[in-house]
DNA sequence: GCAAAAGTGTTTTACTTACACCCATGA
DNA sequence: TCATGGGTGTAAGTAAAACACTTTTGC
């Protein structure tokens, strides 16, 4: 039991060099084979799950402590971040216990009392592509999976609530900003993109409709090459032009720093 | 100088009853003759102006933080409340210096050190109506004023861009949710309701569109009477029903508790 | 050659915007 | 009676939704 010694020693560093009562928590979109999903930890020694999560440094700006935390967890560095909610009920506890959860990894007393207690959570959400990500667990986790959106358990805290909030923003900021970079490889056609809405829309699109919107947005180039190798007619490969791209989302981003 | 020892003591009470590292900031839109402002506190001593502000108390909900310490700045309990995004750059305190401007309240060292230092802030706008508000100024500032919307002078901390922020977003949500309850008498008529529509969009709007558009929300009852009074025809009172105003509002409410 | 996916435009519909006339009221 | 604001409906324009045929490719 090592890590008994880690978690003490980690509870120590959140109380020095971390800001109390805040706490950030993730609810990273996996999208991979035509389904969307979520990344959950399961608490050690528990059979229960929750979201990824992170602290704020002291003099580190809340944005960075997300990027950093999240890099952390999946080994992502430049990925899609949307804060989306600040969660701050103190009933969001409702399913965590911290003697009945802390107390199995049989951790001392003075470590359980100085492990943050009711804290104010600010929500982001992510979206990478599945393969790209390495799961990680932290301390009080020792299992990272990806779960199907329709199969979630009941989590720890509120994190139900948080997933259902996130996912809900993120289909309504679908409806006027563009999405992908960096969750589709560099060149990818158009059914491509459109199964990555579609997934994270939980419904059908019609084709040409989709191509019209997207094409419209201006923010796409179309290569010379075609994706060769599928069972039918190749589709046209296309790149996403960065500065327009930038662009569009400073255009109509809701929130900025 | 009596304040300088309640001001000690507040720190205290903030140090010892309250969140550490949290904190709320407000946006409170005023609505009065066609004209939008916003409630500022001007820092004692100095002539710096911020926005008004809260803190979590221990086993206090956040929202409910947020309602207690509106009601404490202007006196109203149930209003248009809405969290908007929360802001966590270490350099959002650019414009306020500790020495500075706490120097000249003359406080003790201790006091000083235990001051809220980084924060991270949660930002919610209100909607408050003008005439029914009485500013109050808290311990930190000796004045409490409307200011127009166009012509918010340069304040401490990242407030420009948190009141910049609030009204983008304001903005955004009136094109998709309905707006008003709370902020007219509970009979009103059209063109009052159109106007404080101009008054937030900042221009103007096509009187029979928006009656249409309005009243195709259905979330209004039309009575009998008429305004009298006026100068020219007497036009028709409304009254929310409240029943379809809340539904209205949940069915297409970004954030939820 | 056939099944399955991809490329491409047009029609229809719904929604949004623009616009005009008559009526009531107080000065 | 006149100036001003309020009540009401329709036509035009624009954006979204529905829809069909042809081409390519591997089997």
């Amino acid at each position: 039991m090592e890590y008994k010694k880690q978690i003490e020693r980690l509870i120590i560093d959140f109380k020095t060099n971390y800001l109390s009562s805040v706490s950030i928590d993730f609810v990273i979109f996996g999208f991979h084979d035509g389904q969307l999903k979520v990344l959950l930890l399961r608490w050690k020694e528990t059979d229960k799950w929750c979201l990824p999560g992170g602290r704020v440094r002291h003099n580190e700006n809340l944005e960075a402590a997300a990027y950093r935390s999240l890099q952390e967890r999946t080994g992502l560095g430049e990925i899609f971040l949307q804060q989306f909610h600040t969660f701050g009920d103190v009933m969001r506890y409702t399913h965590f216990s911290k003697e009945e959860t802390m107390g199995k990894l049989g951790l001392s007393q003075d470590a359980l009392n100085d492990f943050p207690g009711r804290d104010v959570s600010v929500g982001y959400y992510a979206l990478v592509e599945f393969a790209r990500v390495t799961p990680t667990p932290d301390l009080f986790t020792d299992e990272c999976q990806w779960w199907d959106i329709d199969q979630i358990p009941l989590l720890l805290f509120d994190h139900n609530a948080m997933i259902t909030l996130a996912l809900k923003t993120l289909r309504r900021q679908l409806s006027y900003q563009p999405i992908g970079y960096n969750l589709l490889p560099e060149k990818f056609t158009m059914p491509d993109l459109q199964q990555l809405y579609e997934t994270i829309l939980g419904q059908t699109l019609d084709r040409r409709n989709f191509q019209k919107r997207i094409l419209g947005y201006d923010i796409l180039d179309r290569l010379d090459e075609r994706k060769t190798g599928g069972a039918h007619k190749a589709p046209y490969l296309y790149r996403f032009n960065k500065e327009k791209y930038e662009k569009a989302l400073e255009d109509e981003v809701l929130f900025v720093g």
